[in-house]
DNA sequence: CCCCTAACAAACGCAATGTTCGATATACTT
DNA sequence: AAGTATATCGAACATTGCGTTTGTTAGGGG
C-alpha cells in the first residue's frame, strides 16, 4: 500500500481512538475526526464511507486481537486440562480491559447498537462451542442470547465501575449467576 | 387542557405510533411525523422539544399501563399465595405483547439506547423486590443488571420470532435459565 | 526522471434540526 | 353572542452534518 495511504489511515485511526476516549461515539462526527486527524474531508471519504464503517473496520482488528489472544493465552498459560470456562472468560476480560483503553466496555456501556450487535455476534461464536450442555427444552438461540448478553452486561458494569474488580472475580460472578461456576470447558 | 391542544397531541401520538409500526425509530424524523399528523412544524415544537421527548412521554404512559396492569391482574386472577415470579413475568409478557402492537419488543429489538435504558430501569424497579434471595457474594447491582437485561433479551427474541411462543413458556424458559424456576414471589 | 495517484481545499446540494413571526382560526369566558 | 386569549399555521431562517465534486498540488514508485 502507498505510504501516503498508510499515513492518513494511521492518522484517522489515531484521531478516532482519541476522540472515542473523550466523548460518546454517537456524538462523533466526520468533521471532528478529520479536524483531529488533520486531513481533508474528501480524503476521509476516499478511505471510509462513514464513521460506522470506520468503527466496523476497527472492530474487526480489535476482535481479532482480543479473541485470538484469549485462545493462545489459554493454551499457553495453563495446563490443557485446567481450562475452565471461567478461566477463559477471565482471560477474555483481561484483554477487553487492556486493549485500546477498554473501548469495548465503553461502547457497550454507551449502548451503541451497531457495536453491541457486532460484539454479541462475535462473542456468541466464541462462547457457543464452550458452553455447557443445557436443558434441551429451552430454545438454543434464546439461551445463547441471554447468556451472551449477560456477559456484555457484566462488561458494562465493570466499565462503569472503572474496572475496579478483578477479572477473575467478574468471571466468577458471571458464571455463578448463570449457574455453571465450576464447569469445565468443552472445547480443547 | 384546550381542545385544540388535545387534538394535535392525539394526532401526533397517532402518527408516531403508525410510523413506529412502519419503520425503525432511528429513521423517524420530525418532518415525517408532522406530515403524517398533518400539523405545522412549529406546532410540533410547541408540544415537544424533540422526537426523543415524544418517545419518553409515550414510555411513561405505556409503562404505567403495562406494569400497573400486571400488578392488578396478578392480584385479581390468582390466589394471593399462588403468585410466583414466573406467573408475574408471564402476565407482564402478555401486556408487553398486546400493548401498542408490541412496540416495546420492537424498540428493544432495534437496540434503541434511549428506550432500552429507560425500559431496563423501569423493569429493574419492578423486579427488584420480587427477586429471590441470591448469593450475597455477587454485587447486587451487577446481578440485577444481568437478570433484567436477560429478560429484555427474551423479549427481543420473542419479538423477532413474531411472538410465536406462549408467554408462559417464555417466562418459564427465562426463570429456568436464571436458575429459579419454581421460586415464589417475595412480594405480596 | 516522469508518470501516477493520493491528498487537498473549497464549494456544492441535500436533509434534518430547531426557531421566529405575523396572520388566521378556534376555543374558552362573560 | 361578542370579545379576548391563545393555539395553529405556514413560510422563512440559520445551523449543522452529510457525502460528493472539482481542479490543483505534492508526493511516491517504476
Amino acid at each position: 500500500m502507498d505510504r501516503r495511504q498508510r499515513k492518513t489511515r494511521a492518522a484517522i485511526y489515531a484521531a478516532f481512538e482519541e476522540l472515542m476516549a473523550e466523548e460518546h461515539y454517537a456524538s462523533l462526527t466526520v468533521g471532528k475526526i478529520i479536524e483531529r486527524a488533520d486531513i481533508g474531508r474528501s480524503t476521509f471519504y476516499a478511505h471510509f464511507t462513514s464513521k460506522d464503517e470506520l468503527l466496523d473496520e476497527m472492530c474487526t482488528e480489535l476482535f481479532a486481537h482480543v479473541f485470538e489472544g484469549v485462545e493462545t493465552d489459554a493454551h499457553t498459560h495453563e495446563s490443557l486440562h485446567d481450562i475452565t470456562l471461567e478461566s477463559m472468560l477471565a482471560h477474555l476480560l483481561y484483554h477487553l480491559r487492556d486493549n485500546h483503553h477498554g473501548v469495548c466496555g465503553k461502547l457497550l456501556a454507551e449502548g451503541e447498537p451497531h457495536f453491541t450487535s457486532y460484539f454479541c455476534a462475535r462473542l456468541g461464536t466464541f462462547l457457543a462451542p464452550r458452553l455447557p450442555e443445557r436443558s434441551s427444552w429451552v430454545p438454543g438461540d434464546l439461551m445463547q442470547m441471554m447468556l451472551v448478553n449477560s456477559f456484555c452486561q457484566a462488561i458494562t458494569w465493570w466499565h462503569v465501575h472503572d474496572y475496579a474488580a478483578a477479572p477473575e472475580d467478574l468471571a466468577h460472578w458471571y458464571t455463578r449467576t448463570m449457574g455453571w461456576s465450576a464447569h469445565r470447558s468443552t472445547s480443547s
